[in-house]
DNA sequence: ACAGTTGGTTGAAAATCGAAACTAACTCGT
DNA sequence: ACGAGTTAGTTTCGATTTTCAACCAACTGT
């Protein structure tokens, strides 16, 4: 009916740049503060060549940037941009499916607030109303107005 | 599959089950409403023998199921879960961080309240104080007081 | 009777991945 | 100054995955 394989899609341009087996993984070590070659290559267990290939296009997608952490010999480690850490919110969610639904019986881990030491949610979350929204009452704009996770769409 | 040294970490164990290149593009098309597998296949233009093999790890998994829609013949459409519509907050955080980064100069894709017709945004959210949480202030738990996305770990 | 639709399976070619070996540039201990 | 070690890769090549196209089986509508 739609969708040709034009990417018109933000999901698909998004999966397109990171969706791949192993670059979420090497984001998450970001994240973490895993940030050498070597530890991230140690850590996950990933062939140093496909390391060296998702890093470059991490770096060309400015989502990663090469620091030298010292000079002779000139070595770098990979930091976050603003742009990858703005992966945070997506890297949660799939934490927080994971602990719920795929924890083979393990403690989840919890997400906490600081502030008073208990657990968080990720919620969409109306900046107008000032207020978390259920999925129910979310559309998405534009297009004619299809609805993600209502009764609508019956999922 | 891929055999990894102890999968400890809820991203990892999320990743093995739909972090390949097509599975989470096809839960975005379910979501959609989008659930038969011819639609979804032309949709995507993924191979039909990749298409079965997805959704049969999904179906395995829990987190779609297969439901007849017409006897003679038995055609089925594959419909998401309770465990498979947990994942909307991940596909949404992707779509929107994808709006904002990769659009490509295209309109991005609004998430809409229906109340008040305005944008939302994706926060963690903390149900005791009842206010959206920024990134700096989250530590994970357990383990030894990890923080992800904070300047602890100088991200 | 027969073309068309749906939901697949099969097999071969092409692309991608993984493990190990190799390289380059430097440091450190003796 | 010599050899061992560290870091960050690149190269090579066999193994695995993906893609593409063809085929198939059950049924429908005309």
């Amino acid at each position: 009916m739609r969708t040709q394989p034009a990417v018109e899609c933000s999901i698909q341009r998004t999966l397109d740049l990171i969706g791949d087996r192993w670059t979420l993984l090497i984001l998450r070590d970001l994240f973490r503060g895993v940030r050498r070659f070597s530890r991230i290559q140690e850590d996950l267990g990933i062939a140093k060549n496909l390391l060296t290939d998702r890093l470059g296009t991490l770096v060309d997608a400015a989502i990663v940037e090469k620091v030298p952490y010292q000079e002779r010999p000139v070595r770098h480690e990979y930091r976050l941009t603003e742009k990858g850490r703005a992966l945070s919110p997506s890297l949660l969610a799939l934490m927080r499916w994971g602990d719920r639904y795929v924890s083979g019986g393990l403690a989840p881990t919890e997400l906490v607030h600081d502030e008073c030491d208990t657990r968080l949610e990720l919620q969409p979350w109306c900046t107008t109303c000032n207020v978390p929204v259920a999925p129910t009452d979310i559309s998405s704009r534009p297009g004619p107005g299809r609805h993600i996770g209502t009764e609508d769409t019956r999922v």
